[in-house]
DNA sequence: TTGTACGCGTTATCAG
DNA sequence: CTGATAACGCGTACAA
């Protein structure tokens, strides 16, 4: 729908009877200039309701308030909340967020970061996926500053990182149930060639070893983000001869279909099955018994991610790759048991 | 980080020996140029790595392809499932988004409506709060495109609607209560300020009308869209002379701390109590039992709203307002029974 | 303290 | 089919 074009610096300066130059410093608050013509300039700033037009703006001044975030999925708890964060903590640095969401697919993460790129944003919050490394080094040799949240790739240097000690996390709650007696231990994880995935595989063979207890390759599935694959992959670490009896559940996708999965086959935890889960989503508490899970602090990932890119963007030095891992908390609930007699977890 | 400056269409010119309009044709698909030349000034892009700079686009051509999302909070799950899904389809038609969280806040939603202003956005897609139809109308007036969803300001007109029949959503949910014998029935709404609160009392209000019942003050609670107020609202129903058998809740926003304060205090579904949900989360299938809900055709909303401002913003003629609604379906589990005996609700 | 003039990168117009 | 030129709205040196 057509308008009347909106008010200009030009129309301001016309209104109060000053120059354009005059008009710039008072929103600006740059040069100095006189009470009297900025009370006037003010008025007719209010008067013509004027505001700045960003594009121009940006193209005269070369960079802009605006960031990227980039994520695999909002409706994924997970990163519903850690965009709530983002968005909140940017708004106060008057940072305004581009979302964009790549499904995990490497392809639109490309679109993405092409989008990003001709928006020429100031910078770029991102949850990497797999396969566009020379995409993302390219960006960040272009001068966009970039800060990849709750994921790495370690093949980028010179890029802020904010994630979780995933590692830590995986061992304290394969320990937890190793302390309980368990010693068949399933894995549900994140691909390995995700640094989250590969970070919680490490942590749980840790604790593995701690214990003297070899690795069952069959205990370990890596599921692609996505529920298809989680109930071939339950399923046949249920019909194994020696079911596991404990799960840890290292994927946010697909953790709540594992759950209802198991439920729908009848398994009752923690009698024949103790589970832990990542992240503590909202079903976690709500669900009989309630679910053990390790806790992220995705309030202070999202505002460290926010402020590491705000000081880089606003320095010209190019500080050291700084890289900052946060303690998650392991929140024992009911869903974790001693072990009881053997049995099989499916009736086939 | 500074870096080299991006190369322009100057650049490009130069490089593949054309004057800049040329290039600008080319990438545009604009006027016609002949194919020897096309294929030299595409080569020279690649070479140089061009890409056109956006805030450049956007001033001369008086417009952009970005829209922004106005919502109240992204960590609601019916709202991220929302924004995922704008996002997506958004960029079906090659549109960025630019989110922004209120918190339900009217001053952080003016803030919001404020910077989506200075960037000139195209369009917003915005769950409009209350206490800035105003502004809203200001926005549209302004020549920017306006599509509500799921909630309507409706002393605004000449802006485009797409949300859920509430009102026949409630009174589904409502009669399926009472065609299964309850008859003190209690509702958590949300404000009826909200178009949503109200549309969903009037539902529910119309299926007690029409198996005459009179309706009881004291079971509806119109809650802010916060958790506080939640353990007292819950509280002050149960502890009635008469508690209700049955409770629909309308507030996506306090659903799952309602169900888990009913839990903390020992209230068995359905047995005490039978209860529905307004929207399908994740964890209303998870529990024991599984809790009815009404689902919304997420998806479709997030679809249609999309693609009404896009086709907006692509027609000079100001269309007369379109308002859509999307039927809910009424998914019935097992929270849903009988009334049994009467007993108190809580031990107090 | 204020005004002027130029350039940011792009596209539309108009001659050639 | 191509090239030159102006203008989009703003910030900023520099001159007044």
């Amino acid at each position: 729908m057509a308008r009347g074009r909106a008010p200009t610096v030009k129309d301001v300066a016309e209104h109060a009877g000053v120059s354009p130059g005059v008009v710039s410093r008072v929103v600006n608050a740059n040069g100095s200039v006189s009470e009297r013509t900025r009370k006037r300039v003010l008025a007719s700033i209010k008067a013509l309701d004027y505001r700045p037009h960003s594009a121009a703006r940006e193209l005269r001044t070369r960079t802009t308030n605006t960031i990227g975030l980039v994520l695999a999925d909002v409706a994924n708890p997970f990163f519903a909340h850690l965009a709530e964060h983002v968005v909140r903590h940017s708004a106060e640095f008057g940072l305004g967020v581009l979302l964009t969401t790549t499904q995990e697919d490497p392809a639109m993460e490309l679109r993405s970061i092409e989008l990003l790129m001709q928006k020429r944003v100031r910078g770029v919050i991102a949850a990497p996926g797999t396969g566009n490394a020379a995409a993302w080094r390219h960006m960040r040799d272009l001068g966009i500053d970039l800060t990849f949240v709750d994921r790495v790739i370690d093949r980028i240097p010179g890029i802020d990182v904010v994630g979780m000690d995933n590692e830590s996390a995986a061992h304290a709650a394969t320990t937890a149930l190793l302390e309980r007696g368990h010693r068949r231990i399933a894995l549900v994880s994140g691909p390995s060639t995700t640094s989250t995935g590969r970070e919680r595989i490490d942590g749980y063979r840790r604790a593995l070893g701690e214990h003297d207890i070899a690795e069952n390759p069959a205990l370990v599935a890596e599921l692609a983000f996505q529920r298809s694959g989680v109930e071939n992959a339950v399923r046949a670490m249920a019909g194994l001869d020696e079911p596991p009896t404990a799960l840890v559940v290292g994927n946010t996708a697909v953790s709540a279909h594992v759950v209802r999965y198991l439920q729908e086959c009848g398994v009752r935890l923690p009698e024949d099955l103790s589970v832990v889960v990542f992240h503590d989503a909202e079903w976690a508490k709500l669900m009989t018994p309630q679910i053990t899970v390790v806790r992220h602090q995705l309030d202070a990932l999202a505002r460290n991610a926010v402020e590491m890119l705000h000081s880089r963007m606003n320095s010209d030095e190019p500080l050291r790759r700084r890289e900052i891992r946060l303690d998650s908390e392991l929140v024992i609930r009911s869903s974790v048991a001693a072990p009881r007699k053997r049995r099989a977890l499916l009736e086939t």
